[in-house]
DNA sequence: TTGACTCAATTACAAATGTCCTTCTATAAT
DNA sequence: ATTATAGAAGGACATTTGTAATTGAGTCAA
């Protein structure tokens, strides 16, 4: 049913880089590794390959050098990524999800009020019942 | 850091049968399987034996079988995996998933109550801003 | 006591993953 | 030209994962 391969974590890893970047080389995405990311070049090199063979970045020629730029959107892939997480850790179903986040982060009251924002849009302000 | 090695896919599969069964020998597990999870008996034998590998199990011999039963808390190994994954996908950040899961899932507004009810609870009963 | 079964234990194995090395060509600096 | 460098291409390799076959011992029904 999915239409592409997963992705593992380390080409996870690289392809967020790409979707900040937008459009960038090996070397780009190397360089906008945090230093404490030990990892060889031709490392990311082989993640952005794979990204691509698995159909998750665009290629592009620029003269000699390899440009790769997002095909997939982070949106669709993030869907993809937490609705599997979902289905394997509660079953499908997504409150508990929610329920452990809130439960288990510290969110600070600002954020408490966002989200109490984005209930009331999503449900054009319905106080209960 | 981890304490102990992570969980693929298919071990935590298992790991929730037995997480609901309490205890349970290969046997049972197997059974509880749903009938579409076309998968060897010892396959699951494999899981089991990994799962108790990698210290997410206790086994003790019921006669010559092995009866397995949790040794690490569900809500222990979910807080993990979906640290991981916020780490992963969000830079460590917990609101964009709570948001993308409030935004993109269909609750319903039996649901978004239980949701408020709970940022209430959270945060003494806060109105707003 | 001979199957028929059940389970443990062991072994196997291909695919996926994380990671790097090597080799070659283009390019830039001398 | 000569060398240093960067990136492409491709190979390599150990580990992990998903999955199963094999072998052997105990158990139960005929």
């Amino acid at each position: 049913m999915p239409p592409r391969p997963g992705l593992s974590k380390a080409e996870l890893e690289i392809a967020r880089i790409v979707w900040e970047l937008k459009d960038a080389g090996v070397r780009q995405v190397f360089d906008a590794l945090p230093p404490s990311r030990d990892i060889d070049f031709t490392t990311v090199q082989t993640y952005l390959r794979r990204l691509e063979e698995k159909g998750y970045l665009n290629v592009r020629l620029e003269g000699r050098n390899r440009m790769y730029s997002p095909k997939v959107r982070p949106q669709t892939v993030i869907r993809e990524t937490v609705g599997e997480m979902v289905e394997l850790l509660f079953g499908g179903e997504t409150m508990p999800l929610v329920r452990h986040l809130v439960e288990d982060s510290k969110f600070s009251s600002q954020d408490i009020e966002h989200l109490r924002q984005l209930l009331n849009r999503l449900e054009g302000g319905g106080d209960g019942k």
